[in-house]
DNA sequence: CAAGAACCGTACCGTACGGTACTTTATGAG
DNA sequence: CTCATAAAGTACCGTACGGTACGGTTCTTG
């Protein structure tokens, strides 16, 4: 079993890590074997064991490295114009679109998902709380900020982040993740941003703030 | 390499295929072995290979066997009314749902998406061609249904689509995949159906034949 | 400088799995 | 009855990979 929780790597640590990274991003998971990573990094199989235990653990671990190096700065806690928000929607939308379209989180979900059995592997909940979790978090105290500026209406905000989530992404992701170039996906999806943030300020907008946009789909 | 495309299957195979089923729902991918599928099923491992070409052709036709058991019926073509197209809407996504929740399909896609590498996988294109094809031709169909009859209002069927599959799913079907369990994401996601179809309306519905619901966030 | 730790490179081991070959048993046609 | 075809069961082979051991080299530290 993998070594304890130990969420800083040193920089040679991490060169290695960045090195495993290339290597799944390249040839996905059958092409990431300590062998190979080894000799990618220059480093011993030796060395990859003593830190970090075993192959899961190297797995792990990059799921780990990869998740620190995303910043999730919160945006200011003060009130919001209309314009403000929908800006700041649009950006999370955007943001949103390319991290998953990203290489190393395509590589990194394939990995999680191949190996979640059916009793649910490790490395799926590390994703789950690592990836999704700040992201939904920084996407949640956004929409509360709105709706503390009076400018959106939900009880659940939750229910209000699925159903942006949703918009957004719809079945992208998936259809990334089997196989469909990101490139094509980015062109079809391109677009969609503001079409989703419209939708979803139709839907969650307060109804006297925001003069219902007239939407022609020409 | 995998034999040549050959939809249909022997009753032998199909209880094979069958078999392996079982077993990659039970153990995924690394419990799929062919000595293990052999064994489960009674049958020889040159059975397998003289029908199945190698271990990825056994995976193709695994897909392609459990595709050939949705049927993917046609709505009427007639004129709707507003309560049926609603009510069909809601089947259609009750169904989604079902679908993507359910065990087998989940294991494929888990097996497709692992396989997947840079490159896209074989078994990827599989997926979205036999899986998501027909559902999304289906609900292409009610769509346009609801459109000729003057209840719903889009110039993109495409879009359209992409919005209500995303109302319906959101990132349940991803999460699924990493290992939350589908009971757990099922009653999250139990009184969604409703609401994805009444956001769909909203955004979708053709402006005089819809009175604008007003549902409150309660 | 000396002692020790960290670490690289390589060689090694056991095993598990994909794929093949062979023998035996059943089935069905002529 | 006889022969041919199909398929089960088993034994086998090669290899690739996870994991370990060890000798040599560099770096740190007293």
């Amino acid at each position: 079993m993998s070594k304890p929780e130990q969420d800083q790597f040193s920089p040679r640590q991490s060169a290695v890590l960045e090195e495993a990274l290339r290597l799944l991003v390249e040839g996905g998971e059958k092409a990431l074997t300590t062998a190979g990573v080894a000799r990618a990094a220059n480093c011993s199989k030796e060395s990859l064991y003593k830190w970090f235990g075993d192959r899961d653990g190297l797995l792990a671990a990059m799921i780990a490295y990869q998740a620190s190096k995303v910043r999730t700065y919160e945006p200011a806690g003060g009130k919001l114009t209309r314009e403000e928000l929908r800006a700041h929607l649009l950006t999370f939308v955007r943001d949103l679109v390319d991290v998953l379209s990203g290489d190393v989180s395509l590589a990194l979900n394939r990995l999680s998902i191949g190996q979640a059995g059916a009793g649910g592997g490790k490395l799926g909940r590390l994703m789950l709380e690592r990836g999704r979790g700040p992201i939904g978090k920084r996407a949640m105290a956004l929409l509360d900020a709105g709706r503390r500026s009076g400018l959106l209406d939900f009880s659940d905000g939750g229910e209000a982040y699925q159903t942006l989530y949703g918009l957004a992404v719809s079945d992208l992701h998936v259809r990334m993740l089997l196989g469909v170039s990101p490139e094509t996906a980015r062109k079809e999806f391109g677009s969609r941003a503001e079409r989703a943030v419209d939708a979803f300020l139709r839907l969650f907008g307060a109804a006297n703030k925001w003069e219902e946009p007239r939407i022609r789909h020409a």
